[in-house]
DNA sequence: TTGCTTGTTTATCGATTGAAAAATTAGGAT
DNA sequence: ATCCTAATTTTTCAATCGATAAACAAGCAA
């Protein structure tokens, strides 16, 4: 008994870990993987990777649907930054360098293969989770920017439209596809993001301005 | 949703059509199925929508591959409209009044459930076809408008740099999201489709001679 | 009618999938 | 050493997948 059998154990000899940490591992290599392949890869390719057997998985996750909830746990709620929120309202310093810097830190976070393509994949599946992070994105940062582009005017805050956030969504979405270009089309790093951010948030701000301004005139004849 | 059942034996005897409908018919329904469900959707789920057996497939295609790239061709190559380039480049009138009317028409083809899905799954999968149709939005697309605003503008016609065509991808791409938006994430129709367009189109323009009149600048001291 | 072509179905295979049940074993506590 | 708990593997199942081969049947030609 003391007597290792032949083994083929090899360098990898069965590793044992605790409870919490091999579920944290099983989430960390399921982001890749679904990243990769979409969430219909399979639970045996998923366990080959960590170097474990399929069934395993079911000791932390009672389905496959559960590991996939708690991915899109990780991506879509462990990602944001609530002082971005911060960032965008900082009176203090130009609306303008605000939203460059705003927009600079949320692409640092959101501009990487896994979290663009679950994104993307959890969007085509129509998952909630995606219905409501589009709702964080127009209440925390659409709507936020639209009312500081406002003060900066200095008209009083009130709720945009939906045809003002449209227009939002053109430059923010911009923003955002201009990522997926780069790193699920074209699988490279951008060389020029910072450039990108700041042509597109000058024509958001500017875009706005000449919308607001526009209504705001006094009606002319015609 | 007419459940292909014991109930239409009767009314639908077997249908027998000849090879060139019938193959049509499998390539229009697939369009459909895959853009719901992603490529991985099964044969048989096809030939249930058909209403005939699984198996019928493969006298039509030989392989499940096969029938994915007849789709691509027929998404992808087939919406295309020559005519577009022309008109973007009808310099009888505004460079803005153009892009307006090319954005319109261009949107009118492609902003449906079924191509910006087909598009979206079969980027994230790789597919070579997607590289060539970006390639085609920069050589037929991007680059003629950065000429039409140079020409506007008084400038002879040079190749854009990669940076001006990412700062252009930003607004172009910003379009073709606000339809992921609306027709993927929302489900809805945009009821306003002219106006974000016109935003985005003036966005593109103004920020693309801005960036372009300051490179023409007399370098400043400094 | 008979016969032939071809569109279509029936039956089936081997591989792969998510998942359950039961057997095993690592490793700390005693 | 012994025991016990929990981490892991072995074994297995029923569905479902893409694909093949062979049987069947609709409709035109003679």
């Amino acid at each position: 008994m003391p007597d290792a059998k032949a083994a083929d154990d090899k360098g990898t000899q069965r590793r044992r870990l605790p409870s919490e940490e091999r579920r944290a591992e099983f989430i960390q290599k399921s982001i890749r993987l679904f990243a990769e392949n979409g969430f219909e890869s399979s639970t045996r390719e998923l366990a080959r990777r960590l170097g474990v057997t399929q069934p395993l998985l079911y000791r932390y996750f009672p389905s496959k649907q559960e590991l996939v909830s708690a991915v899109y746990d990780e991506v879509y709620v462990r990602r944001w930054r609530p002082e971005w929120e911060d960032l965008i309202a900082d009176r203090s310093r130009p609306v303008v360098d605000r939203l460059i810097e705003f927009y600079g830190a949320y692409t640092d976070a959101i501009f990487h293969p896994d979290w663009i393509r679950i994104y993307l994949y959890s969007g085509l599946k129509g998952e909630a989770i995606n219905t409501r992070y589009m709702r964080v994105v127009v209440s925390k940062i659409l709507g936020p920017i639209f009312n500081e582009v406002r003060h900066d005017m200095g008209l009083p805050p009130r709720e945009p439209t939906q045809l003002e956030i449209d227009k939002m969504w053109v430059v923010h979405g911009g923003i955002f596809y201009f990522g997926v270009v780069k790193l699920v089309y074209q699988k490279s790093t951008p060389d020029n993001k910072a450039e990108t951010i700041a042509f597109g948030v000058r024509a958001m701000v500017e875009g706005l301005k000449a919308e607001l301004a526009a209504g705001q005139a006094p009606p002319r004849a015609g």
